[in-house]
DNA sequence: CTGTTAGCGCTTTCAA
DNA sequence: TTGAAAGCGCTAACAG
């Protein structure tokens, strides 16, 4: 079977018409000789054949590729984003490539590079660059993508980019979780994790730290904004906050930034003897895969993580020009043991 | 700045030579003159033009396109193999897409169309159909994709279709576990999680056989093979595994298929007032990045998941047509707490 | 209704 | 050393 390089022609040519005749009957245009059609679409199944989405996007004027930039896959929030990104792509006739966002501004020359020799039909980016707040270089990044491809940011709004963005609510997704800590009766809630630089970061820091003013919790405030992202930066991270304080003047709560540094926060406050959430609860963000399965199961917040994915390439993919606007996703409370509500002995079963 | 839709000729007209001369300058050809290169260069620079690599590539008969099929990229397994085969994509050339593979033998042929439309330079398969025992389906669509395109295989080889391919010694693993269970004491060592059909499954399956009949412990042969592979799975598989036995009989010691599974039996056993390791040892697979923070920390088999993704891609791009050769990667015990060697264990029945 | 032809953006002979 | 021209596989006028 010698399939391998069949192209129009070959097609055309076994059933007796011209290469035109059978890319109309390939995409049913009308006035058609159905007998012909016919006879194309046998043969055209005999093969197999299905024709070059690169020859035919190279006239008709896109890829029919989308890009998705991203600091890291191997990351559940990410990967969770970019499945559902990828799955919306794919039954729109689109196909996702994935470009690393650089950490640094030094490799967004390579970046932009690789992003633009491909010729995306359009790209989403999420996490890095577009999290920094100050970044001099990302502007410039930015606005020369802008010239060659749609753009759809994940996070919140850039002051000096106006374009269309998608995000969970963090503010509220912090605000939220500071009242049921609070109506649970916790005053002593600290906030853990995060980058001041991270926008997303800085804007669930505000949440927590307007509610805590909101609810009379002012002197409570405690923040360690700057403890970063990781399983090994919740354990470390909760390990000094904790080393600040005696037993009876330590936070009863603590929010931090996502799930993995509420799982490292658990681990460390177990090998510390500490228990939760009979000592101290814990709440995470992001709800991700596992935090139903930690110990004691993690409170959390549900971002909807796969529904920005998939919104996110719906923008992309109705894009109309010049708009701009920020779509801002409802966040959920799931609320399991780590935060001290009595569901009693929940049962995996 | 108009730099959107540049393309080689606008290039060949500001520096006043031809596109040939364009093109030759771009990649470096000898026997130019090199005022015109660096004219040429100079004026590429100022637009940021790259040449795109679809047009270039229709004519040089390639897309540097790689495809990874995969059966769900939101699971840290092959999130990881994702990440490092795009990786080593991206670093010679490349850009990775991703196909979903479809689980049932009905969605064969979406998945087919797809693939060939994009005419990827190669593929690469894991999971999924490439796991499955019988499918009779799965040999079509492979030794029709083979017509188009290189295959690499991650997993065993397949009887019936030779090629190359690239796998963890999954056998070797878990024969790897038993002695160390063995060495700790542990006879009744049972087994739970993963497929029948799944041939990684079954091959651990029979590394974990084999060595307890090597040990002697044949009698204590307890394997659920049918349990599946995800952390309700493991939850819902410890439950039901114990409740044939009591106390005095059941097991001491349980291997999971992954980590997945161990973590959802360790947060069962824990539901259950089990303590991990000192009534029940738990052993995972796959060292994935939660394993050490778990409660307690996993005891796993680091797969090198990486390494497989990157040497899958290094064996696609460095591509021999009608080499069949299996690499196997040789896997290492991560020794934790959840096996009791740290811990110690309160007692062996 | 259908074949011929001119590109899409780029590379590569082939001549000059 | 360089330009003109012929494609790569396909689509879309434009004639018939």
């Amino acid at each position: 079977m010698q399939t391998s390089k069949i192209n129009i022609f070959d097609i055309a040519k076994e059933a007796g018409v011209s290469i035109a005749t059978v890319s109309r009957a390939l995409s049913d245009t009308p006035n058609l000789n159905s007998a012909k059609q016919r006879k194309v679409l046998e043969v055209v199944q005999k093969y197999n054949y299905k024709p070059s989405v690169a020859a035919s996007g190279l006239n008709k004027g896109h890829s029919k590729l989308i890009s998705i930039g991203l600091p890291e896959i191997a990351h559940p929030f990410y990967s969770e984003l970019f499945s559902a990104a990828a799955d919306e792509a794919r039954s729109n006739g689109y196909s996702l490539i994935l470009s690393r966002i650089p950490d640094s501004s030094s490799g967004y020359q390579t970046f932009l590079d690789q992003l633009i020799e491909r010729r995306p039909d359009g790209v989403i980016l999420a996490g890095g660059m577009v999290e920094d707040d100050k970044e001099k270089d990302r502007l410039t990044v930015l606005n020369h993508l802008r010239n060659y491809m749609p753009i759809v940011l994940i996070g919140d709004p850039l002051e000096s980019f106006p374009c269309v963005c998608i995000s969970g609510d963090m503010r509220e997704s912090a605000t939220m979780t500071v009242r049921h800590l609070h109506a649970l009766g916790h005053k002593r809630i600290a906030f853990l994790g995060g980058k001041r630089q991270k926008r997303g970061s800085s804007k669930r820091e505000q949440g927590y730290h307007d509610e805590m003013i909101a609810l009379g919790l002012e002197e409570n405030i405690c923040v360690r904004l700057e403890s970063g992202y990781s399983l090994e930066d919740g354990a470390l991270g909760i390990h000094k906050l904790l080393s600040e304080f005696n037993e009876k003047t330590r936070p009863t709560a603590v929010i931090a930034i996502n799930d993995l540094v509420a799982m490292g926060i658990l681990r460390q406050l177990n090998n510390m003897g500490i228990s939760v959430p009979a000592d101290i609860a814990v709440v995470g963000c992001d709800n991700q895969f596992f935090t139903a399965y930690t110990n004691p199961p993690l409170t959390t917040i549900d971002l909807h993580i796969s529904d920005l994915g998939r919104r996110a390439m719906t923008h992309l993919l109705h894009w109309e020009k010049g708009q701009s606007f920020h779509h801002i996703i409802k966040t959920d409370l799931v609320v399991r043991e780590s935060c001290g509500v009595k569901l009693g002995r929940r049962k995996i079963l």
